[in-house]
DNA sequence: CATAATGTATACCGATTGGTATACTGTTTA
DNA sequence: TAAACAGTATACCAATCGGTATACATTATG
């Protein structure tokens, strides 16, 4: 067996990489098998010992990713602190951690936009639906104190969420660097929104 | 020649009304020629007769619908009026036509969502970016008068349209009536946040 | 009536799709 | 040393992919 301590490099984690690449690419339903065990460098039944299915290599490459998104924002909007304080990081990390994990960000995001009886549609919406249970979560957890967020939280999880997502994807759409996505002025724009 | 005033019933409007009910439902990545031509009773050749490709024929749908929701919005957002009260019946037309035309709607909207390199959100982009493009007139002429919209146009633009897209996004997968999308109280939410 | 144009179907193309039966490695364990 | 093991490749499968060559209709026009 090879060193289980360095990943990376095994060639189930070429499979990921590879997979997620390509996905982030072209998209699911336009990426083949052999494509991706082509740019893996393996062959398919490698792959296929690995994951049982292209759906199962998928629904492993969105675990994997989406924790990461949701377990970071988590994080921040459990934090305690003020609420202009906490929505203010809350944007920051948002953006942080969608721009450190792009390719699988824009996946999912992508995924999740997609038609409806989609399988790759079907696998993505609980994580979707977990980040919106988790912006929810914050707004009602303010909705006390904050007299005016009180009966709104739905609609601000969906405005904050809809929000940030498409800016993102209109600024990744131009190309725009780390520092342009959290320009100050930006992140303002967007907190002031929810004041 | 078939008699041309009456439209639809044509083969030409069969294969378009199911392609677009396809690419809907299953993605257009995911529908074959051969579904289309099944699901419309004719044959590949018929299709290929009237689009030269099955690209042409995503491009011809996008079209006609896209510019029906262009030429809707752009009706309402160009009318004279005050701010608040040109951005309520905005809000409002914009959730009219997405209900009305969801089929192509949510088939712009996933198609902008997906793969970079993927040849139909090439296709869809022209058309989303249009859609922002009149938003963003609309900011830009109340500017001058109202003080606090000044040099926030393009995320203000970005914002309008993210927060709708998503609401409805959400909302249509949750299996909500136009009457539940045109709630008195949610629109007056989207509103509150643009004054 | 003949010719041309429009519209449609039969039958096919090579390439690719997701997936697998089978055999072969190298390593671990009994 | 032999059996069990995880891991990998060759070679294949039926089905489908987007697209087309060709012939056959129907209708309009000379």
């Amino acid at each position: 067996m090879r060193d289980g301590n360095k990943q990376d490099n095994t060639n189930k984690d070429k499979i990921l990489s590879c997979a997620q690449r390509l996905f982030y690419e072209k998209g699911y339903d336009c990426v083949g098998v052999q494509e991706i065990v082509d740019a893996a460098g393996i062959t398919k039944p490698t792959m296929y010992y690995y994951f049982k299915s292209k759906h199962g290599l998928l629904e492993c490459l969105l675990e994997r990713g989406a924790n990461q998104l949701v377990d970071g924002l988590k994080q921040t909007m459990r934090g305690s602190g003020g609420y202009q304080e906490i929505l203010y990081k809350a944007v920051v990390t948002y953006i942080e951690l969608a721009v450190e994990n792009k390719e699988i960000y824009l996946l999912i995001i992508s995924l999740f936009s997609s038609a409806r009886d989609n399988e790759a549609y079907i696998a993505a919406k609980p994580y979707l639906s977990k980040l919106l249970h988790i912006v929810r979560s914050f707004f009602m957890q303010y909705a006390n104190e904050q007299e005016h967020l009180k009966g709104r939280e739905d609609f601000l999880a969906i405005s904050f969420t809809g929000v940030i997502n498409y800016y993102l994807l209109v600024y990744f759409e131009r190309g725009a660097s780390k520092e342009i996505l959290l320009d100050e002025e930006m992140i303002q724009n967007i907190v002031k929104q929810f004041l």
